[in-house]
DNA sequence: GCCTAAGCGAGACGGTACGTCTCGTCTTATC
DNA sequence: GATAAGACGAGACGTACCGTCTCGCTTAGGC
């Protein structure tokens, strides 16, 4: 019969962006979305299987095409500089709310996966460009799994992110993005 | 004046320490803390300003002697051991409850510095005697920070736990640490 | 849009009544309310502005069918017995209730309109109506207002129920009633 | 060390007038009466079942002296007016408290015996000399007990007062006064 | 072009935890 | 050994948000 409706989806989206925009994760409660969107909560349950879910992509979309991926020409420069981005982000008002978003992805299982969807995996596809850049020019280690790379290089700001229990500023970032390139052991740098 | 009294803090921390177990965090609801310990409410909220903080105290203490350091004679194995053993912790019941208070801490800002004292804390001092240890036998190298090494072994292993888009299984681990150690760039290992 | 439920309000307000009639006003607190009736609280809430006004909605209710009006023949008659019917009432479980109801009024303004308008309103109109047969008969002061009369017999009595200085029964009911018809000067009688 | 005692008695007492003018009974807890009078809550305890008999016995000393009684000439003039006069307490802030502890005696039967002792006692023996003059002069009904008389004349104000359905102004006040004098039964007045 | 089944808005609802409040009792430490 | 200071147990309060539901109105798509 009729089909589910695009303007609804969008309409939803659009507010949430605003939402998560002013005032984080707690301001995108589904009462406010369904507000502001003018879709009624029921929708958004056909929709989205949680609230977490609608977040997730909403956020996902509007930084899909926020940080550009560098190119200095060198695989350790591109890295670092990406990690130096990332972490500019995290200290964002958007890191905070990345911050809500993955911890809100513990407590709600349904929507992980749109978390993934729309957020993680555009981020890894994209430092997935520069690993696979770098394997080419055979400045990093073929034997290390893009997967492993990428977690090594953004875990810990990440970790950081969440706890708190260390800062997180250029240098920070630098000294991190600096070890896991050349490792904790001696004499390898 | 008569002072708080100790038996309320230990019977709230026993209390919960039990809930936790039975059904990690969202099984420790201040309700069912006040109930299971006989503490009201309202002395709980006078000794600890969240139930977060009271969770992440009960948990540190809990894990504070749950796991033991390694010693293999070695910087590499001590450490990579240990990233094997918090691995395999994370995949148990109790690194659930760990994902669901470091998620917890994001929200309610009052419960962070206890996770951070209670649990953080503790662990972080653990794995800095490892350090320090492997900094003495010349193993490591020492221009990198304690805190960043720290994160840098154990940062992706929490990534991946709490946004679950990567398995972590004692091979995933064991890849983590080794490129830790190593490095990521190419003829370090 | 969906209207608010009649079932939701009558469920409440029979559990009320049951708990009114268990415990007096003291029992019927908006959890007992709320978990007897199967409504949730916040609905409670979207319905009355607060337990008092729940309580005087269901005590209003219950007593609008309960007391009968006499008619005696003659207006002395019918209005005495009115008093002493009432004063019966006073002394029963259910006068504890409306004591408890009528004080809870005046640290409640919220639920005072309630008791008005479900309690007071139906008693004043009973006795407004003997009043009113009272006045064609020829047999009262056409010069005093019903309002009057009513707090004239009633008041009295309800100001010993509430403070307890004096006792209420059937002697004292039927010397006040006396008194208020015949007034306080002397030669009157 | 006794005469400590007495010290803690009236500063408590103190405290709770202020309070009471502040704030009405609500203002006036336990604990605010405490810190106010720096005498500690098990001290409280010791000299008064209740919080309702704190506030009591310190409304009623205060008042005891506030309101002087009348004498114009005759027993109709020095009720009437006496009537008024109430009632224009009644209006008033300390009226407002007056309901609150008549209101708060239904709920705290220890408390009510102080209220009787301090404030209604107090009132009723003003009355009843106004009464007894009134006898004497021949201008009363001496088959009318003082008692009833009383309530009869102010019964229905304070039951105007704590209900709140009807205005409480001079005239409605001289109207009940009339109506208890003369009675309500045609051709008496 | 009509009809009908579904989509949809609006928001009421049950559920559940929250953090706060005040009461009256109990426990120290002090004077 | 009485007192101040205040911690404590008890339990109701009113609020918030979740995700489900129940209404009617709207609107496509099949006939």
């Amino acid at each position: 019969m009729r089909p589910q409706s695009l303007r609804a989806r969008e309409s939803v989206l659009t507010a949430t962006c605003a939402l998560l925009e002013e005032g984080g994760l707690p301001a995108a409660t589904v009462d406010a979305i369904s507000a502001r969107s003018g879709v009624s909560k029921a929708t958004i349950y056909k929709h989205w299987p949680s609230r977490t879910a609608v977040a997730a992509e909403a956020f996902g979309i509007k930084m899909a095409t926020a940080v550009p991926l560098p190119d200095t020409g060198t695989a350790v420069g591109d890295l670092t500089e990406q990690v130096r981005l990332v972490s500019a982000f995290y200290s964002s008002h958007a890191g905070s709310t990345f911050a809500q978003l993955l911890a809100a992805c513990v407590t709600d299982p349904a929507g992980a996966p749109y978390f993934r969807e729309f957020f993680l995996n555009g981020r890894r596809d994209a430092i997935g460009v520069l690993w696979r850049r770098a394997l080419e020019r055979g400045e990093v280690d073929d034997e290390v799994d893009v997967e492993t790379a990428i977690d090594l290089l953004f875990g810990p700001l990440i970790f950081r992110l969440l706890s708190g229990h260390a800062p997180l500023g250029e240098t920070e970032a630098g000294a991190i993005a600096s070890a896991a390139l050349t490792g904790l052991l001696r004499g390898r740098g």
